[in-house]
DNA sequence: ATTGTTAATGTAAAGCTTTTCATAGACAAA
DNA sequence: TTTGTCTATGAAAAGCTTTACATTAACAAT
């Protein structure tokens, strides 16, 4: 069933039953009802292959996002906020998910270019020189999530990841620790493992503070890795830190396992704060401290940058940056206070 | 830059251009040289559309989710399992979350037509009347995931809501419990609501124990909703509950938040058993007995099934049961040793 | 020299729409 | 009657590819 067999069956060309179903042009109203019908009666759906061939124009939006095997639940809230924003515009959403391969991430632009999609929300994670070249001349529009890039001028949306990494480690320092413990991501996610270092690192050096490296490790995200993360650092270290600070809720959580499970307890005997504000913080025992970045905020925006270089011929900004707040609960134990009354 | 403005710069025909990209027919070596390199110049890649409108065929498969606001991790690894069987076949997905919304899924159900994608991946949560009808002329191949429907002969993959709630309930009643209490999901959602509820009462009933309504509550998987109801159970009940199932870990997750609010303690003062498995299970306060359901099976085998329609003419079976296990851990308190040994 | 075979390549139709431009018909005005 | 205006409709091109079929050339066999 194609529109030329709609049009035979109503007695009509083509062209009219085309006028129909897009309404474009009018068309008498007997002529628009038998066409109605006979639509209905044969369940005719225009093919929308063809249409968006002629059209040059998909309404389809391409979505790159790298995320191992957990979850990440903030994630997700990005997500929903981008697909709400496309939906009320008409656009639907191809979802393709590189496990940080680079060149996996690279097939996907080629199939996205190849499907002629309107345009890309790319969550970037490992920027390689690779990606450069080949971003370089492609000729969708993209908006980048997560990161910025200089060399590419593509508009980006993200989170202050080194001011709010700074902002924990400084509540900590003013918290009165000074033995400050770190659980980072690699240096090749240059949001979540870069920055958030950058952040800690600075405000340290800024208060004087010297790093201990015994102190520090490094995870992948997951819990396991936090709890051994932590595990790693009590076994190195012959004078504990009072204060641990990971670079993500969920290694957050894997510490305060490890801590519990030895018979520490959080935050008497050593203090954590997180990063992400995971669903769950506020929930654990003790409520986690933590860094809470708007997720929302960020899907909301990429989705309505995109969306001005599609129909407005430009992004009303070339630069988001989130709202981050740091929200305290009971993972982080004053010093300073408990010195005082002592 | 289209296929035959590369053939004219070869000056082949646009024939012997698609044969050098597809691969289908021999060509002489010099002619598919001069005709990659012009292809490599020009970064020319071949229009889906056209491609697939010739050939009926878009590797595309559609998804269509129904999640609120609160990811569901499990759903995560479902479509991350979906994803990797597709993927190696060549197959793009397009995803729709349809909040709970039939008529918003319906008409991604007409979208996806008009997209023409290969073979659809239905998480269905509340299948209606009208689902039924539409659903019952609909062209594209179907796989259903988390329900079924006997009506429609969709093949389908699912969990084993009842048996796997008969079993939590099972064993709470093992484990010396008669006061049992139930946070359920409601009814609309006929496997994680209906289905667990129905295991929760024929459990009860085959034991002979009565069902005492004020130990009934209901929530909405939110963590919120959980502690709400934990809430609603105690205030109206004079003798307690001695242990209460969570049809999903995170209303568990909020039921055991609201008892170490007030003092309680899990288990010794109330059992609690959740349901999923969620990541975070383990690692909580105490660590969550619940009804781990194997997700990633579940992703494989639908994404499998559907392959099968499409490329063997029919799904290898009709229905998929997955593996569901009780997962044991610390939040349910052993009644029975603790009579015997007092 | 003729015929047949094979390999490489080209031609054109088909897949389904949208849209420009042309046409036809109705009606009013001259 | 003729001309003009307006509305509703149709014809056909264009969008880009694949592929069945046709053609050509080279070469071998008769």
């Amino acid at each position: 069933m194609n529109i030329k067999e709609v049009a035979r069956r109503a007695g009509v060309s083509i062209a009219t039953v085309s006028r129909v179903i897009n309404n474009t042009t009018p068309v008498s109203e007997n002529v628009r009802k038998r066409v109605e019908e006979i639509i209905n009666e044969t369940g005719y759906r225009p093919n929308s292959l063809a249409k968006e061939l002629q059209n040059h124009k998909t309404n389809t939006i391409g979505v790159i996002i790298s995320v191992a095997v957990l979850d990440v639940t903030s994630l997700g809230t990005t997500i929903n906020a981008i697909t709400d924003v496309l939906k009320a515009k008409g656009y639907s959403i191809m979802l393709a998910n590189s496990r940080f391969d680079s060149k996996e991430e690279l097939d996907y632009f080629k199939i996205f270019q190849e499907k002629r999609v309107d345009g890309i929300l790319y969550f970037a994670v490992n920027f390689t020189e690779e990606h450069y070249w080949f971003l370089k001349k492609y000729p969708i529009p993209i908006v980048m999530i997560g990161q910025e890039n200089e060399l590419l001028d593509f508009p980006c949306v993200l989170h202050d990841n080194y001011y709010a990494a700074k902002l924990a480690t400084e509540y900590l320092i003013q918290m009165g620790h000074k033995k400050i413990g770190y659980i980072g991501i690699p240096e090749y996610d240059a949001a979540a493992g870069k920055e958030r270092r950058k952040g800690f690192e600075v405000a340290m050096r800024l208060n004087n503070i010297e790093i201990n490296p015994h102190y520090l490790a490094e995870g992948n995200f997951s819990i396991e890795s936090g709890y051994a993360s932590m595990k790693h650092i009590l076994v190195q270290s012959v004078v504990k830190p009072t204060a641990v600070f990971a670079a993500t809720d969920f290694m957050a959580l894997g510490a305060m396992h490890y801590l519990t499970e030895k018979g520490y307890t959080v935050p008497e005997d050593m203090s954590i704060i997180g990063f992400d504000d995971v669903d769950v913080a506020p929930y654990l025992n003790p409520p986690l401290t933590t860094i809470h970045s708007d997720n929302h905020a960020v899907g909301r925006q990429a989705a309505t940058l995109l969306l001005q270089i599609l129909e407005e011929g430009g992004p009303g900004i070339k630069k988001f940056v989130a709202n981050y707040e740091l929200i305290e609960r009971k993972s982080v134990k004053n010093l300073i206070i408990d010195n005082c009354t002592k």
